[in-house]
DNA sequence: CCAAAAGTGTTCTGTTTACACCCATGT
DNA sequence: ACATGGGTGTAAACAGAACACTTTTGG
């Protein structure tokens, strides 16, 4: 079914027209980059409700773009919900993860590098609240969970281990069962909105844990 | 015993005359912001072993810099075995990340951000390797990572877990024992040099393991 | 009453911590 | 001998994966 997806922009101008870039543009002087991006990103293609934002690193090879004036590039990871479609442009289109087109510049590594942070985090941290709907089942979030980790999740171990760190918590409700029936699932919703670090550490912990502020 | 430390350049002008600061400098035409940061500490403060380098963030609040032009940084974490001594300038000197002096701009910021990152990464990577000399008994290991972390680490267990993840070997030598007596320890060395993660999902592995290539 | 989908109980396994105990050396 | 640090053995706690089983719906 789903499939991790990145929002792409198609070049009309040289260098590299007609092939697929990440959106984004000039850092304002008055502005820090975070807010740079989120500005571009409701300016030029009406993502507004940006789920989670991090900077991924910096891209200054200094042939990155192949003629001057040269670009130092931040890039960053931004999530929306699976539930939000943005009235993009019409040049600006969401594309597989999987199967990228040809992409200008090095946004080709900088999606890979996305994808690889995206994975990372959704083992260890809630980040998976930035992907979901606000209610959904537990099946939906296996869909989610198996699409951005490119394998199948079992949705038994899946709702027990989120459940078990205490970051799902079942609203009452139960979404209706499906033409073929079968049980109707409960709707469940994630705890907490921001990102926060479930697994700290796998090893050496501190002797009698005392949650440091392990922050990041 | 010993403590994280952090080389610090203390600012002869204006702005934050006297304060202390990170080294580093512009960016090149035609160089990436690695090659530059390199540069910077080999030229002016004489740290060319660096054991590891990567990025931690860019920090771009528009005011982060008192006065114009506007300045935009780029912060690593680098790190130097314990054993190396570089040849420092006058007006540079290690200091302890426990008790900064006063710190120009967001420097103090971005060392907090460069040991919380240190942290996390000891804990499942093989990080050690840029922390510790090429040879050295469990217990000095002991130190350095109970100096990194913050508290204190069991000799015991740290040597199962780094030997067991295959990142430990014996030297086959000895250290020779104290002046109070007591067993001589053994060497012991690094397998790798290069960063690698150890412990890569805390949860949520693939079903039958499959290493992919998790980067980063 | 059967199929389908959801959810729960239970077992197994691996990893890490905790701690007791044994080893080698100097005085 | 004994104190001092080094090293090993072992048990207990915990978390996650796997899988069988029960529950609730539609035809």
């Amino acid at each position: 079914m789903g499939s991790l997806q990145v929002l792409l922009w198609q070049r009309a101008r040289e260098p590299h027209a007609g092939r697929w870039a990440l959106p984004g543009g000039r850092l304002r002087p008055t502005e820090d980059v975070e807010t740079s991006i989120r500005r571009q990103l409701a300016e030029k293609v009406d993502v507004q409700q940006l789920a989670h934002v991090e900077q991924l690193a910096v891209f200054s090879a200094p042939d990155r773009v192949p003629r001057p004036p040269r670009v130092v590039a931040t890039a960053f990871l931004g999530l929306v919900p699976c539930d939000v479609d943005p009235a993009v442009p019409a040049d600006t289109a969401w594309h597989q993860v999987a199967e990228l087109p040809p992409t200008a510049f090095d946004h080709g590594a900088i999606v890979l590098r996305a994808r690889n942070r995206l994975r990372a985090k959704l083992s260890y941290t809630n980040l998976g609240f930035a992907l979901a709907p606000r209610k959904f089942t537990v099946s939906a979030l296996r869909a989610l969970y198996s699409a951005a980790l490119g394998y199948r999740v079992s949705a038994t171990n899946l709702q027990r281990v989120l459940s078990r760190r205490g970051l799902l918590e079942p609203t009452g409700h139960t979404a209706p069962s499906g033409p073929s029936g079968g049980r109707p699932a409960a709707l469940f919703r994630f705890t907490g909105k921001g990102l926060e670090v479930t697994d700290p550490f796998a090893v050496l912990r501190p002797p009698r844990a005392a949650k440091d502020d392990a922050g990041e």
